[in-house]
DNA sequence: ACACAATTTGAACAACTGGTAGAAAGATAC
DNA sequence: GTATCTTTCTACCAGTTGTTCAAATTGTGT
C-alpha cells in the first residue's frame, strides 16, 4: 500500500516480527500455514512476501529456498485443502449406507474440514482467480467433482424415496455447501458448540427441517 | 505484481482499455460499480486504481475528482449493499405474519439482494479487513444487527411452536445465511432458475427439510 | 580440524502502487 | 468570443512489490 496516508491502520499490517529468538526455522509447511492465515485475513493480493517472512521471523529472500514463488504458496494451500477433503467424502459416497445417513456423514466430514482448516478453506473459496495455468483448471475440476458428490447423494435419496423430489438436487447441494462453507466466516473452536454438534444441527436442519413435528403444539 | 515473470497470466489483469470512443463519462456510481466487479473478481488488494480507470476508459487522476481515495470506493460498496438490505428486512420482521411466513419472506429478500448485487455482496463479506476507522466498526455492527433479525424470527417461531426447539436459533440463522450468501459464488441470472424460485426452494428446504413426507414410498 | 552441503542473508532490480499538482480540455451561459 | 465552472489528462513522487543472486552463515559427517 502506499503514499503518505496518515491513517493507514487498515488491514492489520506491520505487526513487527514477533518470533522471539535467534534464527528462523523455515520449512515449506510453516510458510504455507502462515501464508494461509495471512491470505485468509487480508487477501492474497494484499499480503506481501515481506508480511509472510516477518511473521516467521525470517527474510523475504529465505522463502525462495523453500518455494518457487508467491503463487506456488497458494497452490500448496489448495492442495492441502483438497487432500484433506476428497478421499473421505469419496468413501462416504461409496459406502452402502442409506442416503440420509450418507448425507449426515458427508456434512459431518465437510464441517470438520471447514472448522479445522478454516483459514485455508477461506482462501480456497476466495483466491482462485490468482491461480494460473493448468493447475487452475485442475482445481476447478476437482472442486466440481467434490460438490457433485453431495448432489449425487441427494439424488440417490430422491430416487430411493428418502428425500422429497420437490427441491432440485443441485440447488439443495449448493445450499447445503454454502451453509457449511460459511462456517469459516464465523466458527471459533472456543464457541459454545463443537464442530460435531454444529454438523449434527445442520444435518437435522437440512433433512428434517426447522418445522415442528406435526400435531405438537406450543407448550405455552 | 511484478518482477520479470514470463507466465504471469493469473488474475485477468492487463485487459487494455476496452471502452471504445473518445472521452470517458465518469461518475461516482459508475466507478463504484466497476470497482465492485473488479474487487469481487480479483480482490481489493490486487485491484489497482489503474485497473479501475482502465476498465472505465479513463485515467487514474480522473477518479480522484469523484472519490476521496481507494478505501472510499470500498465504503460506497458497503453502503450500497446495506441500503439495499436493511429496511426491507426490518419491515418483514416488524410485520404481523407468522414466523414461518416471515422466514420465507426474509429468505426471498436476502436471496434477491444476493442475486442482483452479486459482486458487491462478494466484496461485502470479503474485504472488511480493508476498512479502517469508525466506519469499519459501524459496518460490523450493522451486519450483526441484520443477521440478528434472522435469529429473532427463528426464535419467535420456536416460542410460537411453529419451529422445533431442537436446533439452536443462532446456528440455524448462520446456516441459513451461509446458504443464501453462497449464492454469489455460483448464481447466474442466465441459469435454469430465477432467484425467486431458488428462494422458494431454500425456504422449503430450511423449513420442511429434504425428507420425504412420512408414509409416502418411492414410486419405483 | 576440515570439507561439503544445506540454509539464510542482504542488497539490488524493475515494475508497479496510491496519491498529488497543474495544465488542458469540455461544457455552459452570457 | 469571453468568462466560468466542471471534468479529464499528463507527469511525477516516494514507497512497495515479487524475484534473483552472490556471499555469508550454519549444520553435519569424518
Amino acid at each position: 500500500m502506499a503514499g503518505n496516508n496518515p491513517e493507514h491502520a487498515a488491514a492489520t499490517k506491520k505487526t513487527s516480527r514477533s518470533k522471539t529468538t535467534g534464527r528462523a526455522r523455515l520449512s515449506q509447511k510453516a510458510i504455507v500455514n502462515v501464508a494461509a492465515d495471512l491470505f485468509a485475513r487480508n487477501g492474497f493480493g494484499a499480503t506481501s512476501l515481506d508480511d509472510i517472512a516477518d511473521q516467521l521471523g525470517a527474510t523475504k529472500g529465505a522463502l525462495y529456498y523453500h518455494i518457487k514463488n508467491k503463487e506456488d504458496i497458494l497452490r500448496h494451500i489448495y492442495l492441502m485443502v483438497l487432500t484433506a477433503s476428497e478421499e473421505p467424502l469419496a468413501e462416504i459416497a461409496r459406502s452402502q449406507a442409506a442416503a440420509d445417513e450418507k448425507l449426515s456423514r458427508a456434512i459431518a466430514h465437510h464441517v470438520s474440514v471447514a472448522a479445522s482448516r478454516s483459514p485455508a478453506m477461506m482462501v480456497f473459496y476466495r483466491e482462485h482467480p490468482h491461480l494460473s495455468g493448468p493447475f487452475a483448471r485442475e482445481i476447478v475440476e476437482r472442486k466440481k467433482t467434490y460438490e457433485r458428490y453431495f448432489e449425487q447423494i441427494i439424488e440417490e435419496g430422491q430416487v430411493a424415496g428418502v428425500f422429497s423430489r420437490a427441491i432440485d438436487a443441485k440447488i439443495a447441494a449448493f445450499g447445503l455447501l454454502g451453509m457449511c462453507n460459511w462456517l469459516s466466516q464465523w466458527y471459533q473452536s472456543s464457541g459454545p458448540y463443537t464442530h460435531q454438534q454444529i454438523a449434527a444441527m445442520f444435518a437435522q436442519m437440512v433433512e428434517g427441517g426447522l418445522n415442528a413435528p406435526a400435531g405438537v403444539e406450543a407448550t405455552r
